[in-house]
DNA sequence: GCTACACAAGTACCT
DNA sequence: ACAGGTACTTGTGTAGCG
């Protein structure tokens, strides 16, 4: 028996000479990539019953059954009631059957929906993207292509390291070639691969073929990456060379052991012993990336962009063209090498999730956020005795949420924004709401219960819910990692990693509230969303009305934040009054010099103390509106915050209408993008966007549910969606400029300008005299 | 057949 | 494929007119 300190990248589930296995896949602290086996791992699933005789009489029966290794009676609980089951462990091979001979027994069966890999993970409480110290013996299985080490697992021993082992990363990009249209790999090869790896190497392999793949495949067994990095990989990319190399005779041995890419779960592709991360999963992820491209996703994280970008539309375009190969080339390059740095810089956040979650660490981001806090409550149920349930089909009835104030319209100055320190979870812990907790009314129990009238339920008091315990525990250990943090240095790669992990724990907890409401939910239960808002809406009533009390005037409010006018004294009581009474947190989130309120909710802008510009809601923060629209929103806004006058306000609109007339824009500023939110075959009415991609799609290009079409209007009649164009196929002499004076400058202009007491009739009237000689008149 | 209007569909935002 | 609350544009159907 000897020890190895190891970082564990992937788990998978193996065959060996037909019994399964489990392989835990390390990378040592010396850099060596290790195989532990598991030999001994089981399934396991509880069958639970409302009497004791029921039970003996199952586990009687199952323990009969080929294939049982073990049947308990043991006791558990659900939803807070407490359940007598058999725990039955059994070979994996043979669970299938045997769960089908106990459905047919009259009891509730638990937890046989987890895989068998993940079993292994949740039972033994271990993560991937996390360091152990592992007792091995020597194993049988010749190491081979990447890996150099194999051992027989004889257990994992949790090591306190926050700091990630040192890891090779490749990032790709591919380029394939049709010449009209989306490449299909049925006729189109690749012409591009280009590849940059983290010890600094830059490749791009071009020229035939079959050549490009073989090169691909030897330079990465060689390299031998921890990490494969692309963008649209698990989309797009691995499943483009699959069908290339079928076609030419040549197996993807990308992974390790020789191994091909193979699909699992949602379209994830998985190599073996090896992360492959998909940077799109990422963007998905962050809102403030609007249409999840490559290049806003390197903008976000400052990545520049020193070379010419080209658009999709236009590869074939550009590689035809033997003046604009090599721009093709370059681009296809930074994609590469804005992939590399982008992973480097995530890196922290990803592996930390991975470890919280459980989840391996090329899937976290490709499951949503409401998987990765479950597989994270599922390891926290296991260790307290709660059953995993199972999701099931639901009716999902809508429920009251926040509470919003419709804001007093004008220019305002001076304003406080009082925010609620992570209401929600706080309300959580404050009231113990958890699945197993809430109950709706009358109650007849016998548990002392507190009654929230508003969504006729009450919470049990008398013992922890299984959420408050998961959400205090998330909370203890964030601050805990924020007391660690303070004796690190800022700029070391430890304070990096512990910084990502005290902003885990947190984001966990605020979708704990979110997940309870979620209808797939395993601990679903609408009641308890439904008290946390309900409560949510008591607490911030009661704040506005203890702030009027006081004299102070309230503005405008969201759910959990209130806008004051700024009143350091009375607001510090007010602070004060929340926390003794309320027995929540609030704090002054910031001050705005100057903000400006429309009528409407959800949509200001304002000037704040330090200097910044903020804007909320507006067109000019919304994906929607065309670029140009967008930014003279912004500098209005900007204009009026600071306090010019309404002459140089509609002076400025001229400006930019007469600019717009006299097309000195740039087409791509004036392209309005839309997602494509469902299927196309699926839409009621004839949206523009629909019509653009109906259009592509006659033209060859693949458009599908989740794309972003962007268009430009077009001079003609009748109604837009016949006159909207995608951009690659219009030139801007064809914009129909009266539209976009109309449906865009205007209304954006507009809006804002109403604040001030300014009309549609005249911005209207700017906007469209502007150029035909009535300059005079103003 | 046209216009005005109400409403539905659709998207993207806020907390 | 975490919740509900909200604004706003475009398309569509239709009442009312003549």
């Amino acid at each position: 028996m000897s020890h190895k300190s190891l970082w564990i990248i992937d788990v998978s589930a193996e065959q060996v000479n037909g019994s399964d296995e489990i392989w835990v896949w390390g990378k040592t602290e010396d850099g060596k990539i290790c195989i532990l086996r598991e030999r001994n791992q089981k399934q396991k699933f509880y069958i639970a019953f409302d009497s004791h005789e029921k039970v003996e009489k199952a586990k009687k029966y199952l323990s009969t059954i080929p294939g049982v290794i073990k049947c308990d009676i043991v006791k558990r609980r659900s939803f807070g009631i407490e359940k007598i089951a058999v725990e039955v462990v059994c070979l994996p091979s043979k669970t299938e059957s045997i769960v089908k001979a106990a459905s047919k027994l009259e009891g509730e069966i638990f937890e046989d929906d987890i895989r068998f890999s993940n079993r292994f993970l949740l039972e033994n409480d271990i993560s991937p993207s996390s360091w152990y110290e592992a007792s091995v013996e020597e194993s049988d299985l010749k190491p081979s292509d990447g890996v150099d080490e194999t051992y027989i697992l004889k257990s994992l021993r949790k090591l306190e390291i926050s700091t990630l082992p040192s890891l090779k990363i490749m990032a790709l990009d591919f380029i394939y070639y049709s010449e009209k249209g989306t490449p299909t790999p049925e006729k189109n090869p690749i012409i591009v691969i280009s590849i940059a790896l983290n010890d600094g190497k830059r490749i791009q392999l071009t020229g035939d073929e079959k050549e490009i793949i073989s090169s691909f495949i030897s330079l990465t067994k060689e390299f031998n990456p921890d990490v494969i990095v692309g963008y649209r990989t698990n989309t797009i990319h691995w499943s483009y060379l699959l069908k290339r190399c079928e076609k030419l005779g040549i197996k993807l041995e990308v992974g390790r052991l020789n191994s091909e890419p193979h699909q699992s779960l949602y379209g994830h592709f998985s190599i073996l012993g090896r992360i492959n991360f998909d940077l799109k999963d990422y963007a998905d992820d962050i809102v403030a990336i609007q249409r999840k491209t490559l290049e806003e996703l390197a903008e976000y994280f400052g990545v520049s962009m020193n070379v010419e970008p080209v658009d999709e539309f236009f590869y074939s375009k550009y590689w035809r063209d033997p003046n604009k190969r090599q721009i093709l080339l370059k681009y296809s390059m930074w994609r590469a090498e804005a992939c590399l740095k982008i992973f480097e810089t995530i890196s922290s956040e990803v592996f930390s999730l991975s470890s919280i979650t459980g989840l391996p660490a090329d899937y976290v981001f490709t499951a949503s956020p409401a998987f990765r806090l479950e597989n994270f409550l599922m390891r926290s149920a296991i260790k307290t005795g709660e059953l995993i349930p199972k999701s099931r089909e639901r009716l999902a009835p809508s429920y009251p949420g926040g509470k919003v104030l419709s804001p007093k319209k004008g220019l305002h100055k001076k304003v406080a924004v009082v925010d609620f320190k992570a209401m929600y979870p706080s309300l959580m812990l404050k009231y113990n709401i958890s699945p197993d907790t809430v109950r709706v009314l009358p109650y007849e129990g016998e548990e002392n219960v507190v009654v929230v009238e508003e969504a006729n339920t009450c919470i049990i008091q008398d013992r922890k819910g299984f959420f408050t315990e998961v959400l205090g525990k998330l909370v203890e250990e964030r601050d805990r990692v924020r007391k660690l943090l303070k004796q690190v240095s800022k700029d070391s790669a430890e304070y990096r990693y512990l910084d990502a992990v005290q902003k885990t724990l947190k984001v966990l907890a605020n979708a704990m509230y979110g997940y309870m409401g979620w209808i797939g939910a395993r601990w679903y239960l609408r009641e308890g969303a439904e008290t946390v808002t309900a409560l949510g809406r008591k607490v911030i009533t009661q704040t506005i009305e203890k702030a009027e009390k006081m004299g102070l005037d309230v503005i405008y409010g969201d759910t959990d934040s209130v806008f004051i006018r700024y009143d350091e004294q009375k607001i510090n009581e007010l602070l004060r009054w929340i926390n003794e009474d309320l027995g929540l947190e609030a704090k002054i989130d910031k001050i705005y010099e100057t903000v400006i309120f429309t009528e409407a909710k959800k949509r200001y802008a304002g000037i704040t103390t330090d200097g910044s510009l903020d804007i909320v809601g507006l067109e000019a923060v919304r994906g929607d509106w065309c670029k140009y629209a967008k930014e003279t929103q912004k500098i209005l806004l900007e204009k009026l915050l600071k306090g010019e006058k309404k002459d140089n306000l509609l002076s400025f609109i001229r400006e930019r209408a007469l600019k717009l007339k006299r097309r000195q824009v740039n087409i791509m500023d004036l392209v309005i993008w839309k997602q494509l939110a469902k299927k196309l075959e699926d839409y009621e009415v004839k949206a523009p966007h629909v019509a653009v991609a109906l259009d592509l799609l006659q033209d060859g290009w693949k458009v599908e549910k989740g794309d972003f079409v962007g268009f430009v209007v077009t001079t003609g009649s009748g109604p837009i969606h016949t006159r909207a164009k995608h951009y690659s196929k219009a030139s801007i002499d064809e914009v129909d400029v009266n539209y976009y004076i109309e449906k865009q400058l205007v209304p954006v202009c507009e809006r804002v300008l109403s604040v001030i007491g300014i009309g549609p009739k005249e911005v209207e009237y700017v906007a469209k005299m502007a150029g035909l000689g009535m300059e005079a008149f103003f």
